[in-house]
RNA sequence: GGGCGCGUAGCUCAAUUGGCAGAGCAAGGGACUCUUAAUCCCUAGGUUGAAGGUUCGAUUCCUUCCGCGCUCACCA
């Protein structure tokens, strides 16, 4: 690797000003760490070993006695964990006199900056040194050994974050994490310029700086850039989480994602196993012929799904607008137009209620192939959570909350009445109307029989009585025609559609059916959303005459396939809320 | 939206029956050339989420509000 001068020789702090307050200042007693846990509630529903999320419950004198102590045996995530000052600390600071002095830390790294800057060091610098990777240093170093590192000096150049510190007065070292892969540098009083050694010591946690130097290997046998030389590219002014237990308030994990990222390795892991996920997504739909498309967000009519919508204006055409609760009208309009297999990944929004696996805004696929029905698409899901899982986990076989769960098909195709009167004892479709049904749900004791219709009473059942059930992946399939208004009515059963829901873990993740075509039976049932939507209903569809349309001009047998996105990582991480998939979910506004 | 729970130093957590709000880490000063939760000495850091109330006295009990979590409802 090519050397170039090194930025802080020159213009760093000299011996001549000790009075400089970042000569005073020091950076000491920051160290690496292990180890640390989330919320209470979710810790113990979900515990896991050697996870972030989900470690041990604490115990005010826990030690890391039963814990490695070697980085390099917990994935070199000995980083993992270091103190900030989190929006807390913001507050507290505006609170007035009685927290001004918890800013301490940020006035001391203030006053380093500063001082820095009066020395002429720029401390957010425009231009990095060359560099090597981490993760390429070690794969071209790690084989070599001390004596021959020490006879065949090897000049390396590496930049990231420091993440821990350790002084001993005359030697240092620091841990620099980059791209996720982390590495120890050391500093030595005796070998470097005076200069140079004071620029490292004044080094603060949380600063990103770029160090050159020959690689060693300590008495423990790790692998050690020795510091020659040293960059500041970026100084840090508020510190990192704390280094042993970490960050685990909900809260400020989700409102301040970067310091979780920064700080927990299982909220990195699942950020790159969501966009893995995707990516290999869309490879599956595209090795496919499926064509990716981007439809309208504002929409003038939204429709495709049971939800109640955003709406927003636009000021230029005065016009009422939603934010799409779905794509599936206009992805059906393609088809109609020729487009023959179209899918899309985005956003709808549904303006409910949050919970565990509900975000207002979410990510939904959907893709629709014409000349195929819902048997088609069983196929099509069966394989593409598959092959998603063999790239992004490299087994058909995942854990999720406890529970193992083999994805390798076929899955099970289970009639929904079928499944409900397995377990409940009550055929449903020997129940002619909404009474009868009633009337066996509370002779079973099978619920409160409330809902009104008869449709709404089997989607109780099911609910309350097999959804829980489904750990293993399932289709649940032919649903009542009044649940389903955009699905073609079954051959066999006119109450029934041929539709099917993929379970896994007890969670929906998807939704498909044989799209229905037929522009009088589409009408009709339009219409009949309009008279749920007048009684009150005010998830049911609004009439779409410009979707009618579309159908009078014939759209081809089609089967589609809505999934979400955020329930197949959760799944496939083993997260037990959405939030965790979701780099920055919907919180309530922050309160000052 | 309903029910339950939580909110204490920058972070992670204590605080007996209602009786002077503490610790570890982080921060600041000092010692230290093989640490990796380094160690040791010293220092500073709090309107106990907010506002009321009860009380001689409230982190603790009551009310309201704010935020978070779990859960129910709704949805994917």
């Amino acid at each position: 690797m090519p050397k170039r001068a090194l930025s802080a020789q020159e213009p760093i702090l000299g011996d001549e000003d000790p009075a400089s307050p970042a000569l005073r200042a020091r950076a000491a007693g920051k160290r690496g760490g292990t180890g640390g846990h989330p919320g209470r509630a979710e810790a113990d529903r979900f515990r896991q070993p050697d996870s972030i999320l989900y470690p041990p419950p604490p115990t005010a004198d826990q030690g890391p006695s039963d814990r490695s102590r070697d980085w390099q045996c917990e994935c070199g995530a000995g980083w993992r964990h270091r103190p900030i000052h989190s929006r807390l600390s913001a507050q507290a600071g505006q609170r007035g006199i009685g927290g001004r002095v918890s800013d301490q830390e940020r006035e001391a790294r203030r006053a380093r900056l500063e001082a820095l800057r009066s020395e002429g060091v720029d401390p957010f610098p425009a231009r990095v040194g060359e560099w090597l990777p981490i993760a390429d240093l070690r794969e071209r170093y790690e084989p070599m050994d001390a004596e021959r590192l020490e006879a065949e000096p090897q000049s390396v150049a590496v930049v990231g974050r420091i993440m821990a510190s350790r002084s001993f007065g005359k030697l240092m070292f620091l841990r620099i994490v980059e791209a996720g892969e982390s590495i120890q540098v050391s500093a030595k009083k005796n070998e470097l310029e005076e200069a140079t050694f004071r620029f490292i010591r004044e080094l603060d946690v949380g600063d990103f700086v770029r160090f050159e130097g020959d690689l060693w290997r300590t008495r423990t046998g790790e692998l050690t850039v020795d510091a020659k030389s040293v960059q500041l590219l970026a100084k840090s002014l508020r510190g990192l989480p704390e280094k042993w237990h970490g960050l685990s308030d909900l809260e400020v994990r989700y409102r301040q994602r970067y310091l979780d990222l920064v700080v927990n390795e299982d909220a990195r892991r699942i950020a790159i196993l969501r966009s893995r996920t995707v990516s290999a997504m869309r490879r599956f739909l595209d090795a496919r012929g499926f064509l990716e498309v981007e439809t309208p967000i504002l929409q003038p009519l939204y429709g495709g799904a049971t939800a109640r919508p955003f709406i927003t204006r636009h000021n230029t055409y005065d016009q009422q607008l939603y934010l799409r609760i779905a794509t599936e009208l206009y992805l059906k309009r393609l088809v109609t137009g020729g487009l023959d297999r179209v899918y899309e990944i985005g956003h709808d929004f549904r303006n409910e209620g949050v919970s565990r696996k509900h975000n207002p805004e979410f990510t939904m696929m959907e893709c629709y192939q014409a000349y195929a029905d819902y048997r088609d698409i069983m196929e099509l899901v069966e394989s593409m959570v598959r092959e998603i899982a063999m790239e992004v986990q490299g087994t058909h076989q995942i854990e999720y909350a406890g529970e193992k769960i083999d994805l390798s098909g076929p899955w099970p195709r289970l009639p929904l009445c079928q499944a409900i009167e397995e377990a409940t004892g009550i055929d449903v479709l020997a129940c002619a109307d909404a009474d009868s049904l009633r009337a066996a749900v509370r002779e079973k004791k099978m619920g409160s029989g409330d809902s009104p219709t008869w449709a709404t009473l089997v989607d109780d059942l099911f609910s309350d009585h097999v959804e829980p059930k489904l750990i293993q992946p399932v289709f649940i399939t032919d649903h009542p025609v009044e649940l389903s208004p955009l699905a073609k009515r079954s051959q066999e059963d006119p109450r029934l559609v041929e539709r099917f829901e993929p379970y896994i873990a007890a969670m929906e993740v998807g939704n498909a059916f044989s799209e229905l075509n037929d522009p009088d039976d589409q009408r009709a049932r339009m219409e009949e959303q309009l008279q749920n939507h007048a009684d009150g209903d005010e998830e049911a569809h609004p009439v779409d005459e410009d979707f009618l349309r579309t159908l009078e001009h014939a759209m081809p047998p089609t089967g589609g396939l809505g999934m979400g996105i955020d329930r197949l990582v959760m799944l496939l991480a083993d997260a037990p809320n959405i939030r965790e998939v979701i780099l920055f979910p919907h919180l309530r506004p922050e309160t000052s």
